[in-house]
DNA sequence: TTGTATGCGTTATCAG
DNA sequence: CTGATAACGCATACAA
């Protein structure tokens, strides 16, 4: 592995030579450029990026924090961080914490130790309190979930109107008994879609019952079992909302495994529009997030806060669509 | 941020020992070491991990390239990787270069410049000339798939068994005239699940009909498109071997716009074991792949790479299993 | 335009 | 057991 020395020796000039030429940050004769570029080709030599950020204390890396990566729905999120941030030439470490309090810690940790210039959170586990301290320490954004009242800057959707619009398309289809299934967590989302949920039940004068409402994880899993729960009721709910695609196919195959048509006997609506939400049969109809918009509003916004051209804390609100499929109307195309 | 001066200044120390505490590198008297932790506690001080790689020439992290993020088939590997990384200190960089070329350079870029010490390539596009020029500069290790006769460690199954076990099974319902949907790609997995394919029909005496074979790009819209073709032929295959999930799921799709059953007038039969194989209705018999014990040993072949405890090259294959499920017999049983 | 010298924050070596 | 100091590889202020 050769040094920056080593090219320097080579091509018969000084390291800070070597150095300019490399970054171009100031003039240098094209003649000992030309040197220097064969001597660094001869060489192979790239610069150690160790050196160069000790150097710099600047890493222009950026630290993105995920709850799960097996979850498509941050994949496309991730894509929108990834292509700004190498816009502006920061690249990005994925980091997985399977929403476990002790592996963010450990990212944590990485990024107070200065690996990273700064990070984008996506569904942190931390407190209001743990995450006002970092805030202070370190650039950070939040992203999609987020906790109130924190001054730290935040990416989301309206989430009381998305889930607002989508119970209020469920009660134009004529269903009068409409369960719900929740996210079990602190996160905000998770409040303001209940209480969507719930203005779109007493717009239209239906009583709210608290036995339609069970709460999950996301997962596909607790979806099916907690639909298998809730058709037990009498009268059945004849639709559902759930927070999440994911807990909308596991509500479809509960009702299928009940013999139960969706969208006939049950209606299903999900959360998300991720991939497979349109692969299923019967496709999912769903809130569709700006997904890819709202990774590249998160880096943009980090990006700002790192290289202070933003002070102060920011809320960032994206559009959302209600998109209308199978699971919740008959249709005659598919796919 | 405080440093490493600013807690011997004010434990009244010098900067050596209060490595040496941080470190436990050496014996300090219990006296002196308290006086450090509290100052470390009071300044609250983290070790700058940039000056810490700088002089060790070691960042005890490691790149994980993977092709997608998006693919629940790599977050599982990603899970076995991460477990054994930390269990022996080093922290992981997910890596998505979404098959890009460009994007795949710049990563390794990173890695030349000694970012990390080692890294995973998951289905790296370099060509073999560049993956072996990698592997001289800096540890690297294959996982899944490879490019064969390199001098490269690589971890993956027995492609070849998996393919013949699984169309052997179509063969064993009874059909013959199974089409074959692959990858076109270079990747060495691809030319043995094809080669099985072969090896399998033979065995049973049914002739090779190079028109039943198409080839796509693992995802579920290349498996819709390709199985679309498929159907028009005449006779239409009873059965279909597909080497990713997703591409079963979008044969599967395929034929139900056509009004076909599966798997009574269609068996399907695709690759990986991904979650939604098992929740997708109906639930696509498959090859498992021990994705997280995949993930498991090429962390800890690259480990041994890197920490010099092997030397040369290494082939490991782990085993793989037919999971057989409703996309090729029709069974009471749900989920 | 180019070179010299310094320091980024840390750990390791060598004395004491 | 502890301290002074060099060195890791690089970028930059300053001098020439």
């Amino acid at each position: 592995m050769s040094t920056i020395k080593d090219v320097a020796k080579r091509a018969g000039v000084s390291v800070a030579t070597v150095s300019r030429v490399i970054n171009g940050s100031s003039r240098v004769s094209p003649a000992t450029a030309k040197k220097v570029r064969t001597a660094v080709a001869e060489l192979n030599y790239r610069p150690n990026l160790l050196g160069r950020n000790l150097r710099k204390t600047r890493s222009e890396r950026v630290l993105v924090l995920i709850p799960n990566i097996a979850n498509p729905f941050y994949a496309e999120i991730v894509k929108g961080v990834e292509d700004v941030a190498s816009q502006h030439g920061y690249s990005i470490m994925l980091c997985n914490t399977d929403s476990d309090p002790e592996r963010e810690k450990r990212y944590v940790k990485m990024l107070k130790s200065r690996l990273a210039d700064g990070a984008i959170l996506m569904a942190s586990e931390m407190t209001g309190e743990e995450l006002t301290e970092l805030s202070l320490e370190i650039p950070i954004v939040q992203c999609c979930e987020y906790k109130a009242g924190l001054p730290i800057t935040h990416v989301s959707i309206n989430n009381e109107m998305a889930a607002y619009k989508a119970v209020k398309h469920l009660i134009g289809l004529g269903h009068k008994k409409i369960a719900f299934i929740g996210a079990r967590n602190q996160f905000l989302s998770s409040l303001r879609r209940k209480e969507g949920y719930l203005r779109a039940l007493e717009e239209a004068g239906i009583d709210f019952d608290p036995a339609c409402c069970a709460y999950g994880d996301y997962s596909y899993e607790s979806g099916f079992r907690i639909m298998k729960q809730l058709l037990k009721l009498d009268p059945r709910p004849t639709a559902v909302f759930c927070v999440s695609d994911m807990m909308a196919i596991g509500a479809i195959r509960s009702a299928m495994e009940e013999n139960l048509l969706v969208p006939e006997d049950l209606a299903v609506c999900g959360f998300d529009n991720i991939h497979f939400s349109s692969m299923f049969k019967p496709a999912i109809t769903t809130v569709s997030q700006p997904m890819y918009d709202l990774g590249c509003m998160a880096m943009e916004a980090l990006i700002n806060i790192i290289e202070g051209k933003k002070e102060g804390t920011a809320e960032y609100f994206l559009e959302h669509e209600l998109i209308i499929r199978e699971s919740t109307v008959k249709q005659d195309s598919v796919c």
